[in-house]
RNA sequence: CGGGGUGUAGUAUACCGGUAGUACGCUUGGUUUGGGACCAAGUAGACUGAGUUCGAUUCUCAGCACCCCGACCA
């Protein structure tokens, strides 16, 4: 991609209204627009940053098993009658509207009532079970309050999945493999050291559920780790009973301001039961199915990877989740042949490079570049036309340059 | 939803009861070119409505929007 042709363009004031790292930086350098509040477009770096999250997540979820499907944003009212959630005073994030013809919809938040219902025309018999599908979606939740940039809005993407499963058994097997690929994840986006798998309220249908808690001042949870045993309790769920049998005291426990950046829960057989999903065992007799359900906030945790990743000059991406591998910038003035030339053989090479090639000075685009926080980056100019060599050096030391040759540098960015 | 705050150009800001100044951006010309250059000439603005007043961007009220703290977060 030649710089000269990205619609966006790099801010240097802050916005005003932002306080959140992620929302100033994100918005600074071109990758996301705010259309209201809590409410955000992603262009084109943004996008890119996206796409990147989703395949990772998309890879472990299919290691899991899990099929891609996508549900709809508009839901019946009558799925979510039936298992108590659809009155304001029960879910209050809800937003409705009303077709033409009187009939009350609503606008998706989650999606375990219509899915569950859907099942209902393909699960039948424990033979049709297990069953593992996942989307990506765009959630609406009319929250009361949309805070933190892209950490807490009213429309955000999410990834969620859902099992069908037989038994406890077997639905034990499914959560706990989720939850390693869950880690996985984190683990691929630059995460892991700071994620922990954390103890937190079950709701109605189980004691607990798990949560995947991000450290960082701008979440809004507080859990409790001690990271030698690798234990995290969420502040709400914190009891003397909890830590006996974990068998940790509180004077072991850190306390650390979190983001929840995935979210993994057992539903029991209550909620199959409510939408009337049933299988038939071997025996041919009626038995109800388990239902788990799995999120991940994409846009979150892509706001959270800034929170963790950045200095005074701008984004770090992590390499896994960067809008590209490469930036290529050319301080050439008259020919830029040399560059051009270096450009046409990266894309030839496979490495997706952000090539700037804008009539600016130098200072700017080394600004910009320190903003946008592409990993990689090689320089070419008077200098470095000469040598057959190229001028490297990383985001995160920018000052740090080598000279090293076309073949080393593909290697680095594989 | 309770509390607090803020709305001036594309962005960030200043002053003022007598119709607004600066910086960045953008346009044109010239000089520059390894860490957000310089000169010149342009471009573009008071959230909405009502009230007070000879006169309101400024004061008052209402609405709307945005931010922060709390509450909420299945």
């Amino acid at each position: 991609m030649r710089q000269r042709h990205l619609f966006t363009r790099t801010q240097k004031q802050a916005p005003r209204d932002e306080v959140t790292k992620n929302a100033e930086l994100l918005i600074r350098a071109g990758f996301i627009y705010k259309e209201m509040a809590g409410v955000y477009a992603y262009l084109p770096l943004g996008l890119r940053v996206i796409e990147k999250i989703k395949q990772i997540i998309r890879d472990e979820m299919n290691a899991l098993g899990g099929q891609e499907i996508t549900m709809t944003s508009m839901q019946r009212k009558d799925l979510w009658q039936k298992t108590d959630r659809w009155d304001d005073d029960v879910v209050d994030i809800w937003f409705k509207s009303t077709l033409k013809n009187g009939t009350d919809v609503g606008l998706a938040w989650s999606h375990e009532e219509p899915i569950t219902d859907m099942m209902k025309s393909f699960i039948h018999s424990y033979k049709d079970v297990p069953v593992f599908v996942y989307q990506f979606q765009t959630k609406l939740r009319n929250e009361l309050r949309a805070k933190s940039g892209i950490l807490r809005g009213r429309e955000f993407i999410m990834k969620d999945m859902y099992s069908y499963t037989a038994n406890e058994q077997e639905h034990e097997s499914f959560y706990n493999k989720t939850k390693e690929a869950y880690m996985n994840v984190f683990n691929r986006v630059g995460l892991g050291g700071n994620t922990f798998i954390t103890f937190a309220s079950g709701g109605a249908f189980t004691e607990f559920s798990h949560e995947f808690q991000t450290i960082t001042d701008a979440g809004e949870d507080t859990i409790y780790i001690n990271r030698e045993k690798n234990i995290a309790i969420n502040e709400e769920v914190l009891s003397d009973t909890m830590l006996a049998d974990l068998g940790v005291s509180r004077d072991e426990l850190e306390k650390v301001k979190t983001a929840e950046v995935g979210n993994i829960f057992n539903f029991g057989t209550a909620k199959c039961q409510q939408l009337g999903l049933t299988i038939t065992d071997e025996r041919g007799e009626m038995i109800p199915v388990h239902l788990g359900s799995y999120g991940i906030g994409i846009t979150r945790l892509m706001g959270t990877i800034v929170e963790l990743f950045h200095d005074a000059d701008g984004i770090m991406w992590p390499e896994s989740v960067a809008p590209f591998q490469l930036h290529l910038i050319s301080l050439l003035q008259d020919s830029t042949d040399h560059a051009e030339e270096l450009y046409k053989r990266l894309v030839d090479a496979g490495v997706d490079v952000l090539y700037d090639d804008r009539d600016i000075r130098p200072g700017e685009k080394f600004k910009d570049a320190d903003l946008i926080g592409i990993p990689h980056r090689v320089v070419v100019s008077e200098k470095t036309v000469e040598t057959e060599k190229l001028e490297y050096s990383h985001r995160t030391a920018t000052r740090e340059k080598s000279m090293i040759s076309f073949e080393q540098l593909t290697q680095r960015i594989q």
